[in-house]
DNA sequence: ACCGATAAAAAGTCAGACTTATTCGTCACA
DNA sequence: TGTGACGAATAAGTCTGACTTTTTATCGGT
């Protein structure tokens, strides 16, 4: 699931970008633009335009007379999705994991509750319906359809928060939910509290009742980080 | 204070970028390399430079044959520092602030309570020190000094958190500050009730009193929301 | 009305020449 | 010996023009 895809630049991109998130390159290390397009066998115009993208991310800093400047990870623009793709696919994949799912215990249950008061009519429906989609899978190793489910209900949610910065982070969670699901072990079925929590969440939403939507949400959450806890103590 | 700073590449950015964020452009539009080159007298290779960012940014789409598209609002990177702050100048001012600061509202309180389980004594002195900063300047008409010392005290909590993802918005939390200082009304001196919070927040923390920090906090980011609710009702 | 060949359009890529800013080393001077 | 100014080296920045590739629209044939 590259998003990048087509082109020269993409496909160096793809390679330089997560080399420079897996820390190959330590900050302050200095890159050549013509050495880099030797590297990769592109022209000057291609090795540019990945730069400026670079430094764009405040991945790198590109300076006269002095080349392409490796940047130290607490300038790095974490959230947007190509980095947070590319250091998902790296080494530090856990820490990653483990911020994200800390964003997702502050942001979701804010972003709940505003649903329950924001919700149209169709999205409760689409809420409920996902619900009952992670019901029907929550038994029997149907760890795809469960997980689909719970991306499209998370989805949601984030959106019918009527909050654009809340409904943005809607690929995070997907990237969270499907890390959890394939890389991380989940050999058994989903936990079944966490399934009855989301249909009641469901129905809380429905029925406008904020306070509750943001409590159940926070119970989730909540599991999302024991389990973490659990995997790497 | 605009980052993007120098270069043909930059001030080509700095324009475009804008335009486009201030919807200048409506979604599907189509711009073409070559016309938009010739406008800012530029050559195709910057062009394409700054081209190339503005779709790592999420703000346009470069097909072949068609040109360059611009995407709607809910495909862009609206956390990207650099759209936020194009935002913030452009004329959805208000939307934006309204966002971010409900984004704050969620994310702060739960910074806050990692902060006071993982503060440094340095950052706890960092923390009083700011809280003093603002009750010396929270009189008198003190605006810019009060300022200051109030996005220094939010930024140690946002750091000390230990969450990267917490801590990147710090730079989020400055703007929205700033924004209701400079731009929007706030004649008078800061609510007394807020510096107090301050105040109690910064001791909280350095007593490790997290559900505390956690409660404060929400009641300083629920003041900021019934401003807003205030300045638009 | 449908389908395939063809032509046009715009981005993508490349190569090379030239410009400009920055840094470093050197040399003269205090 | 230290310091500051000057100059040379360097790597990014910019421009130009030619060529390639992909996609789309048009046109002609069945």
């Amino acid at each position: 699931m590259s998003t990048t895809g087509r082109g020269l630049h993409g496909r160096v991109l793809d390679t330089l970008g997560p080399e420079i998130t897996a820390g190959e390159y330590p900050p302050g290390s200095v890159l050549r633009t013509d050495e880099l397009a030797q590297r990769f066998d592109v022209s000057r115009s291609v090795m540019r335009e990945v730069v400026r993208v670079l430094e764009s991310m405040h991945l790198v800093e590109s300076r006269r007379r002095v080349g392409v400047t490796v940047l130290p990870a607490c300038e790095w623009n974490v959230y947007d999705p190509q980095v947070i793709r590319w250091r998902l696919a790296g080494a530090d994949r856990p820490r990653q994991l483990r911020s994200l799912t800390v964003l997702r215990s502050a942001i979701e249950p804010v972003a709940a509750g505003l649903a329950a008061r924001n919700a149209t009519a169709e999205q409760c429906a689409e809420l409920t319906e996902c619900a009952l989609g992670m019901v029907a899978n929550s038994r029997g190793h149907k760890l795809e359809g469960y997980l689909f489910h719970d991306v499209a209900f998370h989805r949601v949610i984030l959106t019918a928060s009527g909050n654009e910065m809340f409904a943005r982070l809607g690929d995070v969670v997907a990237e969270v939910l499907a890390g959890r699901t394939h890389h991380d072990v989940m050999f058994e079925d989903p936990d079944p509290a966490a399934v009855t929590l989301h249909v009641q969440l469901a129905e809380a939403v429905r029925a406008r009742d904020a306070a509750r939507a943001e409590e159940l949400t926070r119970e989730i959450t909540e599991g999302a980080l024991q389990e973490l806890d659990i995997l790497a103590p």
